[in-house]
DNA sequence: TATATTCTACCATTTAGTAAGTAAGTCATC
DNA sequence: GATGACTTACTTACTAAATGGTAGAATATA
């Protein structure tokens, strides 16, 4: 799981993972450090606020995730490939231990963020629908041109899917539900 | 807002938006005190303990949801009409003070409850998806027969998307992009 | 009077955060 | 190559405030 094991990315990891189970206002610095195996002060000499905290693993978030996306469109020349792949991302963070999106659990707690990692959280979503887009355009140009919605408002109902369908997985504990509606809603494209 | 102004009622209020607006770990006792004026001991004379409070939100409001898509199954005959007064019912929760779904959120959420309240919660969703699926039906009734995928899949893809258009309508701030969403969902129908 | 409701005054624990210290490493200078 | 100055990483020990929760007194209300 930890590519790097300094103490800092052990932080890192510890605070996305307590965030994606139990969200912003339901983990403690007490929880990382007994994760982690040190004192919470040590966590402080890295963040001295938990905002600080929360802000430097949504960035990293946001980095790894886009990181992944680019490694998909690399990897397949089929856009549909490529759009399951999509799904399938999102499906690795719901196969263990109760974990949603983290920008999916941040979005619900926003009332609790001030601007700065409000923008950042947007900022997610706003770079997931832009390569959804660009994949749609790819399978449009190959396609028998269907019905021509436009892709930009296309690309934001499939990220609507995704963070939806996760909150359903949640509710019911039913996993497999995802593979269904992932491939019902593949099939309105 | 509040039909009923017993204490009761109101304690029942107030915990239900700032569940909807924090979650569940981001509020207190302390909080819903101040908000109805009265002390938290009194609080903890109508519901002993947290958990036992956040149900009896959640049942109510899941009560009261229901009853909401009962009163619009008998004000409108014509299934779109149904469907897209479901949506407005969903928009009305996001129009003031940065809430969403009750059940969104607690979905979201879920790891920190156990198994009854994680059953309530399911359930709500459960009775959306078979309200979703009876309008289908009753569409479908209407409607030259165009591709007929099953409806109760169908229901729960309508579902998926009103749950994520508001963490995506959170995240933005934008309400706006609720509107164009529902309208461009209700084309793939 | 009896019962329902609300209060004051607590409690133990947890919270984020701070201050001061320590052990180990870095590094220039003699 | 040893000495001392400084830095990094982390600890112990603490704080003030907030947390969920309780006991019992006071106050309404029936």
């Amino acid at each position: 799981m930890d590519k790097n094991n300094s103490t800092l990315d052990k932080i890192l990891d510890a605070g996305r993972h307590l965030i994606q189970k139990y969200g912003y206002n339901g983990f403690s610095y007490a929880d990382i450090a007994e994760i982690i195996g040190i004192k919470k002060a040590s966590i402080h000499y890295y963040f001295p606020s938990k905002q600080e905290l929360v802000r430097a693993v949504l960035q990293r978030y946001n980095k790894d995730f886009l990181n992944d996306l680019y490694q998909i469109e690399q990897q397949f020349t089929d856009p549909l490939d490529k759009l399951k792949s999509f799904f399938l991302l999102y499906r690795k963070t719901l196969e263990n231990d109760e974990k949603i999106c983290l920008c999916s659990m941040m979005a619900a707690e926003i009332s609790s963020f001030p601007k700065e990692i409000r923008t950042d959280i947007n900022r997610f979503f706003l770079d997931n629908e832009e390569w959804l887009e660009k994949v749609l355009t790819q399978k449009k140009a190959l396609d028998v041109p269907s019905f021509s919605d436009s892709l930009a408002e296309q690309s934001k109902l499939l990220l609507t899917f995704v963070q939806g369908a996760q909150l359903l997985v949640r509710a019911s504990g039913e996993l497999e539900q995802y593979d269904t509606m992932v491939e019902n809603v593949l099939k309105t494209l």
